[in-house]
DNA sequence: TAGAAGATTCATAGTGTCCTGAACGTTCTA
DNA sequence: TAGAACGTTCAGGACACTATGAATCTTCTA
């Protein structure tokens, strides 16, 4: 064997070694935010993701060491979330899937959304609370009242923090100028601020 | 029973219906919210929160409906958060706690640290491909260059979301400006940008 | 110093998620 | 039309997380 083929399977095992890497990796991230997509979703897409030629059930799974159910399972779920799509191979019977080269536009949406949605019911508390309080606040006797007002200040107080995010994210999403330093102010201690100048 | 009474007593009912109220939702968010704190831990804080006097391990579990064993657990790990913290009552020999006043600033900047902790793991993935297929590119042959050339050319474009996200976070953290835009373009898509201007 | 009061730890059980191989249903082809 | 090739579904098992009551540990006090 000559040393240029040597080099030549080198070469070869070591994109194979990257490419796991890359896998490896994106598992992790992907099991790790918010319960969308679990770790082998995450594999699968990044496994398409670096290769150019489609590939079938029986592919994925035996590149991944995973069975095809799993595969089958996962794959449905990437297709659900537009990040994979099915691709005719002409002369197999097989269905081959390829990534979706929009990759962030989809996932990271979806992924913002979601905490959009916890900011929304955080909200959505705050202002039922507020509402039932305020009533109460009417038909209380002086030592209730006391205690509605209580209340009141403080689901004020973590109110500002719910409206500051949530503007940020509408502004964001409506394309307008977002104002960060509202959310800065609510997030940060002011000594925080002073520190981390560089 | 004068009619004042029965409207004193309905007030105060109407207050802890509205404190449930708030409990409830709080339960529910910190559940949702990347695995820190869970169900319990966010209902504990809500209920310490809306309370002026400091509570017992017994009075919270008596209020949520839950053991003592698991309130014990839970507000330990609110204590190390730095969102409760023990209060010494006069003539009792029972720990007693109260709410931190400072929730937002600490448990979101937490949960912030953790989305920017994926982002860093994305990106020393992303490194550790390129260099590796960089690497690999050298010795392969003809066809395998190819496949390193397309694999780069991949990492390259999911590491431009990834760049672009972690700069955010930075200069978030660092007090300086933030450019909005340049995730906006990596997460948006042009007719989204459009169809949502106002 | 016994034991009461309080907090913590522990073994156990419930719950939800994920994974697997086997069973199943469908479509093609010899 | 039998059977091969596929993809999907399903029952069961592994695992992590959470909640519980009993046991244990610590501190106070009668």
């Amino acid at each position: 064997m000559t040393q240029q083929k040597k080099d030549r399977e080198e070469g070869e095992k070591m994109i194979e070694e990257a490419v796991d890497l890359f896998i490896q990796g994106a598992g992790k991230v992907s099991g790790a935010l918010l319960g969308m997509i679990n770790k082998v979703g995450g594999q699968i897409y990044a496994l398409l993701f670096l290769e150019d030629e489609p590939l079938s059930l029986d592919d994925i799974g035996e590149r991944l060491g995973v069975s095809k159910s799993n595969v089958s399972i996962n794959i449905r779920m990437l297709e659900e979330y537009n990040l994979v799509r099915k691709v005719w191979v002409k002369g197999s019977r097989k269905d081959f899937y390829a990534a979706e080269r929009t990759y962030p536009k989809k996932v990271i949406r979806d992924f913002l959304d979601k905490i959009r949605g916890s900011l929304t019911d955080a909200i959505t508390t705050i202002e039922r609370t507020r509402a039932k309080v305020t009533e109460a606040k009417v038909a209380a006797g002086k030592q209730d009242r006391k205690r509605a007002e209580f209340i009141l200040q403080q689901v004020n107080l973590i109110g500002l923090f719910y409206y500051a995010a949530n503007k940020f994210f509408d502004d964001f999403f409506a394309g307008k100028p977002v104002n960060v330093e509202l959310l800065r102010q609510v997030i940060m201690n002011p000594d925080d601020l002073n520190q981390t100048r560089d």
